[in-house]
DNA sequence: AACAGTCTCAACCGCCTCGAG
DNA sequence: TCTCGAGGCGGTTGAGACTGT
């Protein structure tokens, strides 16, 4: 059976959207609140089908809608939110409160899968690039290089945005000499092995996470023998990682899998849905006013070259932030009450 | 100034899920 | 239990903007 096409009608408008359809849209959902996106095209007078209807509230017009740059802390949650979820874009924007799937997904695409690249990191599985070719070996390009490559086509450095956040440490650390967004794989060989001990700190957090989700991936192919059954609303969720987070590739950096015991599985399972990031943005944007766990979020934005940073300093607070992920005394509220509201979305 | 290459992101497409009947 | 359709989701596209030569 094949499913008609669900927007098939003649003269049906196609492409941007123009502000006067966009008046059109916001007033009727205003008067007649949000639903029935099929139906609302002909009330609101709107030659659009109701699927763009909806992509267009959603993604756009919606007031609660926060847009613009992405700050340090929510990059750093999406890469940790993709490391344990992959492209699950709806997921990691349950996490960012006034960010769309969409929003965060071309944010991903266009920026920090090629900043983590640009770091030596597998954006796929967000282990050190290092570590997906054997040792010795020039880094040939994995799966999600190719893909990387044949987007971009032949991308040049100079192509390359300049890194808005902490991200660019290691290039604006580099000398003069060298490129600073190499983008070929010699030269991305290259800024890996001279990475600071900064970059490498973001690889092992980025590593951390990674860690988590072959846990998770490994809890539910029955790798470690996970008696305890998992919380019936986070199946869904973790099935799909197992082909793409392999207990092979494991990370050296992260715990082993040997020393995970079952009631640890389930735990972070449990917990890792449970974290509620908009907590976590608003306890560091409040507690530090603008600084990022004590630390000045501007310098981090900012081109250390010309700033003195400490970086025990910075492993200090980054590694706070990513242990904010294993600590349950974050936690206060039931588990199946999360269970409930996950599955109410 | 003109052109080509590249980047960005809004919007589209097609498949999937889930609930109502 | 099955069918159907609305809504949701992730991948992809393409127009416009940007940048370098």
């Amino acid at each position: 059976m094949s499913r008609k096409p669900c927007c098939v009608g003649e003269g049906l408008k196609k492409g941007a959207w123009t502000t006067e359809e966009d008046k059109k849209l916001i007033s009727y959902i205003h008067e007649h609140g949000e639903g029935g996106w099929r139906d609302i095209p002909q009330k609101a007078g709107l030659k659009r089908c109701g699927k763009s209807c909806r992509l267009r509230w959603a993604n756009y017009l919606k007031p609660d809608i926060k847009r613009g740059e992405f700050s340090y802390e929510e990059e750093q949650i999406i890469i940790m939110l993709h490391a344990s979820r992959g492209n699950k874009w709806s997921v990691i924007a349950r996490h960012l409160p006034k960010r769309t799937d969409n929003e965060i997904k071309n944010y991903w695409n266009t920026h920090l899968k090629k900043r983590l690249i640009d770091q030596g990191i597998d954006p796929v599985t967000h282990k050190p690039l290092a570590y997906n070719n054997n040792p010795g070996t020039p880094p040939k390009s994995s799966d999600s290089q190719d893909d990387e490559q044949s987007q971009s086509g032949s991308m040049s450095p100079k192509s390359l945005p300049p890194p808005s956040s902490s991200y660019n440490l290691q290039e604006t650390s580099s000398s003069d000499e060298t490129p600073r967004y190499g983008a070929s794989l010699t030269s991305k060989k290259h800024l890996f092995k001279r990475s600071s001990s900064t970059s490498k700190l973001l690889n092992k957090v980025a590593a951390r996470a990674a860690s988590i989700g072959n846990i998770l991936s490994a809890s539910m192919e029955g790798n470690l023998n996970n008696s305890k059954p998992l919380p019936s609303c986070l199946n869904d969720d973790f099935s799909d990682t197992s082909d793409q987070l392999q207990m092979d590739n494991y990370d050296p950096f992260s715990q082993s899998s040997e020393d995970i015991i079952p009631d640890d599985i389930s735990m972070i399972n449990t917990e890792l849905d449970k974290y509620d990031f908009s907590q976590f943005l608003e306890q560091y944007s409040n507690k530090e006013g603008d600084n990022f766990g004590g630390y000045n979020q501007d310098l981090l934005m900012s081109d250390v070259s010309s700033t003195s940073i400490d970086e025990y300093d910075i492993m200090q607070n980054i590694t706070g932030w990513s242990n904010y992920l294993v600590d349950d005394s974050d936690f206060s509220y039931d588990t199946n009450q999360d269970c409930d509201d996950k599955n109410s979305v």
